[in-house]
DNA sequence: AGTGGTTTTGCAATCGATTACAATTCCGTT
DNA sequence: AACGGAATTGTAATCGATTGCAAAACCACT
C-alpha cells in the first residue's frame, strides 16, 4: 500500500513516467520472504539457505532489480569511491597514472572520481572538503598543495586516508609515492658525460617547486662529481611547455660557447627544444644531444626518438592505489613512504659528443 | 542520548578514534532549533528568518558542520554526480574533452566519475549498470558501443540521460556531439590537391569503426572529385598507434608509385610515418606531405610541426556536459545532435608537390 | 482582546538499503 | 513427544539528511 502510494506520487512528478525503480520490498514481495533475507541472500550471507537464495535471485533478475547504491552508502558509511586529484587534468603525463589508478581501485569495487585544481587553492580545499563529507573515501593527490589550516589535517579528527603521489607534502605523515629525482637526473647527465660532452645544459622546470629543484640539483651533483664547472646561464628556467623548452634552448645557442648537449627536465621542454635547433640548422643528435624526462608515449615515435628518463606511471598509479586501499581497510596505519624505479631510455636523440 | 550511544558504538569501532562527525541533529541543538529549520536555513530556502539563518551558521561554522553527501543523497535522488566513459583512459586524445566536461560538471555541482572500457563488453555493461542503480545521473559516452538488449535502452524503464560524444549509437534516439568527419577529410585531401598533389595516399583506421569508414570516404570522394583514381594499395590500415603509422608508410614506399602525400587518420599514425619516412631519407615536406587528424597538444611542437585537422575537443567536452545537464534538468527532452566544426590547421609538415 | 492572515518553526515521514536482536524453524537425541 | 541447540528468518532500528503538513508565532486591524 505504501509502496503503491509512493509509485502514484512519483508517477505524478516525472514527466518520463514509468521511472519506477524495483527495490527491495519488491523481491521480497515476490519472493515471499523479508528484506532483511532479500539483502542477506543478494550479499551472499552465509545466513540463508541454498534454496531462500536462488528463490531471491530469481526474483531479483526476474524483476531487474539492482541495488540503490545511494542507500547502501549511506547505510554501510563508505561512498565506494576515491577522489583522484591533479593540477592540470589535460597535462599528457597523468594518462597512464590514471589507468592505473583506475585498474586498481576498479578491481576493488571503487569508482574513480576526477579532481582538477588548476593550483587553485579555492578548488584545492574544496576537494578536501569532499573527503570530509563523505563523498570519497579516500584521495590520491597530485598536486603538492594542501590547504594548510584544513580539518581533515588535524590529527584528532580522523584524518581522511590521504596518498601523495609524486609530490611532497612536507610537514604531515602522508602516505607518498615518489620517485628519486635527483639521482634520476643525476643518471641522465652521467650518460651525457659518459658520451664524451663536457658543456651540458640544464633546462630547469619552474624552481619554486620541489620537483624543479630535485632535478636541477641532480644535474650540479653530477657536473661537480665530473669535475666541471657550469656556465652561469647554462641553466635557464622554463615551465615544462615546448614553448619555453624553444625559448630556453634560443637563449642558450644566442651567446657563447653553446652546450653540446641538453637535459631538459621534462619531454616537453625537450620537444621545443629539438624544434628550435633544427630551426637553427643544427641536427640531433649529431650536433647537439638532447635528453628527456618523463618518457611520455609520444617520446618513442618523436624523431628522432627521444632519450629520457621513464617514470613506471601505471606502476605508480597501481601502486598509489592500492597504498590507499590498504589504508581504508586499515590494514596499513604508519604512513609509508615507497620510492618507484627510475630507468634512462636511450634512444637517437643523444649521441657523442662532436669533435 | 540516542547520538551519544551512537558516538560510543561508533568510537568503539574505529582504532583512530574521534571520528565522530558532525550532523544535522548536532547544529540543532546548538543553535536551539529543529533539525528542519538547520536544513533550511543552510539550504538558503526563505523560509527562515535572516535572525535564525545567522544562528544557525553560526553554530555550524563553529561545528566545522558539512552536510553529509550520501544522506542528502538518498533524500533528494540524485547523486550529483556524471560518468564519463571511454575507451581508453591513456589516449592523449581525451584530455581536453575531460577537461571540458569537468569545467561544467563542477559549475553546475556534478562530479565527474571516469569510467574506462578498454573495448570490453562487459565493462561497457558496467557502467549502463552504474546509471541504472544511481550511482550517477548520467553519462557521456565516448565508446561506440552500447549493450544492444540493457534495460536502460528500454524506451519505457525511464530511459537514463545520455550523450554520446565523438561517436554515433545507430538505432537509439540519444543525443550525440559529433564532427563531420567525413567533410574534415575531404578538406583536408582538398588542401594537398591545392599544393599540386596528385598521388595521396590515406592511412585508414579500424574499418570496422564508422570513424574509419567516414574519414576514408572523404579521402575517396575528394579523389574522386578531383578525376583521380585510387591505385590499390594506396588506402593501408592502421589502427591509430604511431607504429602502424609506421608501418602503412612502408607499405606505401614498398611499391611503385609511392605518393608524394599522404592523409593519416589520425597524428599518432602520422607521426608514424614521418618517423618512417625519415628512416628512408625522405625528408617532410620537401620530399612527401604529411596532414594528419585531431591536432593533438603535441601535433604543434612536432617537427616538422604537423599540419592536421583541430577538433574543438575543449568545447566538445563542454558541449556535451551542457546538452547532458539540459536533459537532467529536463530543459531538453528531445535527442538532439549538435555538429561541432573542424578546421584544417596548415603547419610545417606540408608543402608544394616535388616536380 | 479577538480575529484573520501571513511567516516561521517543528514533528515526523521518507529515501532504500543493512543489520542487531528477537523469533521461529529445523533437526537430532533422549 | 519433548527438549536443546543450531540454523534461518523476520521485525524494526538505523544511516543523516530533506520536506509535507500541522502547529505556533507574529502582525495588523478592528
Amino acid at each position: 500500500m505504501t509502496s503503491a502510494h509512493a509509485a502514484r506520487r512519483r508517477t505524478g512528478k516525472t514527466k518520463a513516467g514509468m521511472n519506477q525503480r524495483t527495490k527491495i520490498k519488491d523481491i521480497a514481495r515476490v519472493a515471499g520472504v523479508s528484506t532483511a533475507t532479500v539483502s542477506r541472500a543478494l550479499s551472499d550471507s552465509s545466513l540463508v539457505t541454498e534454496a531462500t537464495r536462488e528463490k531471491v535471485r530469481e526474483a531479483a533478475s526476474q524483476l531487474n532489480y539492482r541495488a540503490n547504491v545511494r542507500a547502501r552508502n549511506l547505510r554501510i558509511q563508505k561512498s565506494m569511491a576515491v577522489l583522484l586529484v591533479v593540477r592540470n587534468m589535460s597535462n599528457p603525463f597523468y594518462l597512464e597514472i590514471f589507468k592505473g589508478v583506475e585498474a586498481i581501485a576498479r578491481a576493488a569495487g571503487y569508482v574513480l572520481l576526477m579532481g582538477n585544481t588548476e593550483d587553485d587553492p579555492e578548488r584545492e580545499a574544496e576537494y578536501f572538503d569532499m573527503l570530509h563529507d563523505g563523498q570519497a573515501d579516500g584521495m590520491i593527490l597530485m598536486t603538492g598543495a594542501v590547504p594548510s589550516d584544513h580539518v581533515v589535517l588535524r590529527p584528532a579528527s580522523g584524518l581522511a586516508p590521504i596518498v601523495v603521489a609524486l609530490e611532497a607534502v612536507e610537514d604531515c605523515d602522508l602516505a607518498h609515492v615518489q620517485i628519486d629525482n635527483r639521482a634520476a637526473a643525476k643518471e641522465a647527465v652521467n650518460y651525457l658525460l659518459s658520451l664524451g660532452h663536457r658543456r651540458i645544459a640544464h633546462i630547469c622546470g619552474p624552481l619554486p617547486e620541489i620537483l624543479g629543484r630535485l632535478r636541477l640539483d641532480g644535474y650540479r651533483t653530477a657536473m661537480a662529481e665530473a669535475g666541471l664547472k657550469i656556465p652561469d646561464h647554462y641553466e635557464p628556467v622554463g615551465d615544462y611547455s615546448s614553448q619555453s623548452g624553444r625559448e630556453c634552448c634560443a637563449s642558450l645557442f644566442d651567446r657563447d660557447e653553446p652546450p653540446t648537449a641538453i637535459f631538459a627536465a621534462n619531454d616537453e621542454m625537450a620537444f621545443g627544444a629539438i624544434g628550435e635547433l633544427r630551426r637553427r640548422g643544427l641536427s640531433v643528435p649529431e650536433d647537439v644531444s638532447v635528453v628527456g624526462f618523463d618518457n611520455l608515449f609520444i617520446s618513442e615515435s618523436y624523431s628522432p626518438a627521444l632519450t629520457t628518463v621513464n617514470q613506471p606511471r601505471i606502476e605508480i598509479g597501481q601502486t598509489a592505489m592500492t597504498m590507499l586501499l590498504d589504508i581504508i581497510s586499515a590494514r596499513q596505519s604508519t604512513p609509508q613512504t615507497i620510492e618507484m624505479p627510475t630507468e634512462l631510455v636511450v634512444r637517437q636523440s643523444t649521441g657523442p659528443a662532436p669533435l
